[in-house]
DNA sequence: TTGTTTGCTAACATTCAAGTTAGCAGCTGT
DNA sequence: ACAGCTGCTAACTTGAATGTTAGCAAACAA
């Protein structure tokens, strides 16, 4: 049994799998506000003056799904004004390493190092 | 001197970094790809069949975004029918260890695992 | 009183990735 | 003679991702 026959159409279970993980990673901004949370907390304004090139909108809409994703944790406190502060989750912190090794991958392919 | 005053801004190079190593892992099909070719020299209908789900023009043109990231190797041969295969290059072959780390970033964040 | 800061939302616009469909060249098998 | 396989390209359409602009509420500082 298992002899592969065909060309092996990849599981479907990796392939969910592999969706989720680009879904942590891509986009224009995703690992870029990751990198920025790497141990550290950040308030959102914070963030906005990091990542300057981030319209408002995407900013907070990539935040909150990063949240949904349970990537990040978000703690508001009631105060004028909000402060409203991110950091990774546990299992943001899980996966850290892997997140600062897709660098290495930027490194190989910049022309002329 | 390198005290920081302001939240740090990335240096332009770690961004041209990253998203260097964006264009290699991102979009739909870029990931799927490169771990199918992981070791095996593959043909271009192989590559077709094991992912029914892009379109031609699709997996074509991300096949040369590739190429010519460096990424990827391809080789023609002068047959009737045409046979075109596509291998990972030595730096692919380099980063293949992180591209199969990067699904364990799925594998933690997949809902009841 | 006016302006500032903070973290948001809603309506709209644009841009870019991806999908669809059709076609081609050259040989093979029927 | 005809359809089929192979690796492509071109023209066009759709849809998702991203960007733009405006507004809000509550407190404070001038």
């Amino acid at each position: 049994m298992n002899e592969r026959i065909q060309p092996e159409l990849m599981a479907e279970e990796e392939r969910l799998i592999v969706k989720k993980a680009l879904e942590v990673v891509c986009g224009k901004w995703r690992l870029f506000i990751l990198l920025h949370l790497g141990q550290k907390v950040r308030r959102y304004s914070e963030l906005r003056r990091l990542l300057p090139d981030v319209s408002e909108k995407v900013l907070i809409q990539e935040l909150k799904t990063l949240v949904q994703l349970g990537v990040l944790q978000k703690q508001s406190y009631n105060e004028v004004p909000p402060r409203v502060e991110y950091r990774l989750s546990e299992k943001g912190l899980a996966v850290l390493p892997i997140l600062l090794q897709i660098k290495d991958i930027g490194r190989h392919f910049l022309p002329a190092e």
